[in-house]
RNA sequence: GUCCCCGUCGUCUAGCCUGGCCUAGGACAUCGCCCUUUCACGGCGGUAACACGGGUUCAAAUCCCGUCGGGGACGCCA
């Protein structure tokens, strides 16, 4: 391709559900290399399997790159100069090259029955250990085929494949080529006069002027019928670049049993678009020198290079994903993590929330999470718990599980719960809590709920010099007494939303310090 | 079966084209230490790989051949 044509990708999904990994890596490639050449970025619907594709499917994956952040500059819902670009819109156009290419004598009629195929296939993968069509119906008179299609007899168009061999170059893997030997005649036109996936690619491609074709390497092999087609259409033959597969922990291919493998799994999830976009690029590709990880999409733009992809297939880490997931939490606005974490909380105490406001909304029989009003008092508090929690996270949809301690303090469990048992039956441990009790009964700021840190400091303090007892003897106690567990964030930014939240008009009333002392004893008492 | 593609730490990869700078670098995970009057977070450090076998060469992860292993394609599927 000469490098003064300007550079044209596309990226040519099936609407048929929401995009997978795979197919979202190939399109941010695509993406990055029109970016970064200034080129254009081609969104085209492939949905002439007509029993699988569904409008709704559609709009979905244009959600879906939206929300990864690629954006293309033609496409159904943008229009451009060389629509449509949805490929039911398009069978005119196939028909119309198809003629073109009988008449030129560059394919020909196939009367061949599904059974004639099926014998031939078996016979020739039995002598030749290839099922190839044995290009019975390319010696038949062309004026023959043609009257015999006119009369009604029914058949389909094959193209001729040429008697040399088919090379091509491909960016990702170097040259490549296939002998004709291993290629039949491919079939381009149906009897049914539907044409084949291989044949309008070729055909959408040429007249979408694209320029570079990056797509996976499962269509590596079906490279040599789109040359031949391109040859003999005329047209000039793109670059490739076939992208290799990712595969799931098994080394086998990526799917859904693998879990969440569709980029709407990982939005639930509370994976931030730039922590996948990051994480999809350094599948497969590499920087210069190999030893950066962290990339802005400005920047995966300015360094991707198509011609540093990798050949081999890739295993899909969730481990590194959400590795990079919790860097890009920590580096966003505080503000955008604690808006994009209320629908978590809303989603777990949605119970609470319904009971609340069944009371005094009437006529709602139904009363979804997203309704919750989020006074502006509660939303600041809750905004305070997620910058309390979300360095801890890995994604966002763990911030209410691990509020739950904040949120629903439960004694009894914490008491019965088998990860406290031995912190509660170290020898110290009684006289630890009972010190502790005490002060915290005794004190004026718990009381109500006022507690602050250096006050709640200072306790601590006093219980260490009266008891002794210091480091994990001292503090596993008094935390599971706080929290109900011996792990969780630091007490001095804990105590304070503890306190103030149990001002706030809940749902659920969160317990302030006191309250949980006080709990606490009176479930040990009974225990 | 035939053809095509692929094969560096458990995983993602750098290095391979243009042999020596590779006692093979980085990252995730893992392990250990430090920090924190506890845990996590964070910081520091360790363990860990050239699929195998032949060649070529003074010298091979790098070039050649073979073997093995994995994936894909061989459709009137996309």
């Amino acid at each position: 391709m000469a490098p003064t044509s300007p550079v044209r990708v596309r990226f040519a999904p099936s609407p048929t559900g929401h995009l997978h990994v795979g197919n979202v890596r190939t399109a941010l490639f695509n993406w990055l290399f029109a970016r970064q050449n200034g080129g254009v970025m081609v969104l085209r619907i492939e949905d002439t399997d007509v029993e699988r594709s569904e409008a709704r499917f559609e709009a979905m994956l244009m959600d879906d790159l939206k929300w990864l952040g690629l954006d293309w500059d033609e496409g159904p819902d943008k229009g451009g100069a060389y629509g449509p670009y949805r490929q039911s819109d398009r069978l005119e156009i196939y028909r119309e090259h198809a003629e073109r290419l009988l008449n030129e004598g560059k394919a020909y009629l196939c009367f061949c029955t599904e059974e004639e195929l099926q014998k031939e296939r078996d016979s020739a993968s039995a002598e030749k250990g290839q099922a190839i069509y044995s290009g019975k119906c390319r010696r038949l008179d062309p004026q023959e085929a043609k009257s015999r299609r006119t009369n009604g007899e029914t058949c389909a168009i094959r193209l001729k494949i040429p008697e040399r061999p088919i090379r091509f170059h491909d960016i990702v893997r170097g040259d490549v080529e296939f002998s004709n030997e291993v290629v039949s005649d491919p079939v381009i036109v149906r009897s049914s006069g539907m044409p084949v996936y291989n044949y309008v690619v070729v055909i959408d491609d040429a007249l979408m002027k694209i320029t570079h074709v990056i797509r996976g390497d499962d269509h590596l092999s079906n490279t040599p019928k789109q040359v031949a087609l391109y040859e003999a259409l005329g047209w000039p033959v793109p670059e490739f670049a076939h992208l290799s597969t990712i595969l799931g922990a098994d080394r086998e291919r990526l799917s859904k049993r693998h879990g969440a493998t569709s980029i709407a799994n990982f939005r639930e999830m509370g994976v931030l678009p730039e922590a996948l976009m990051n994480y999809l690029a350094l599948l497969g590709w590499a920087p210069t020198g190999g030893t950066r990880e962290i990339f802005t999409p400005t920047e995966l733009i300015k360094e991707f290079s198509l011609k540093r992809v990798t050949p081999s297939p890739a295993v899909f880490d969730m481990e590194k994903l959400y590795w990079l997931n919790r860097h890009y939490i920590k580096e966003s606005p505080p503000e955008r993590v604690e808006k994009l974490a209320l629908q978590y909380y809303s989603r777990a105490i949605a119970e609470d929330i319904t009971k609340d406001l069944a009371g005094d909304v009437s006529s709602r029989d139904k009363t979804s999470a997203s309704d919750y009003p989020w006074p502006p008092a509660v939303r600041d508090w809750f905004a305070s718990v997620t910058r309390l929690l979300s360095p801890y996270v890995d994604r966002l949809e763990q911030l209410p599980e691990r509020a739950m301690p904040i949120l629903d303090y439960d004694a009894k469990a914490a008491i019965e719960s088998p990860d406290n048992a031995e912190a509660l039956a170290w020898p110290q441990t009684d006289a630890v809590l009972a010190r502790f009790t005490v002060k915290i009964l005794e004190d004026e700021q718990a009381r109500e709920g006022k507690l602050t840190p250096d006050q709640f400091n200072k306790i601590v303090s006093e219980v260490k010099a009266e008891t002794g007892v210091k480091g994990k003897e001292l503090f596993h106690p008094i935390r599971i007494v706080i929290m109900g567990s011996h792990s969780g964030p630091a007490f001095d930014k804990l105590v304070p939303i503890l306190e103030e939240g149990s001002h706030l008009s809940l749902p659920k009333h969160v317990l302030n310090v006191r309250e949980r002392v006080e709990a606490f004893g009176k479930a040990r008492a009974q225990s």
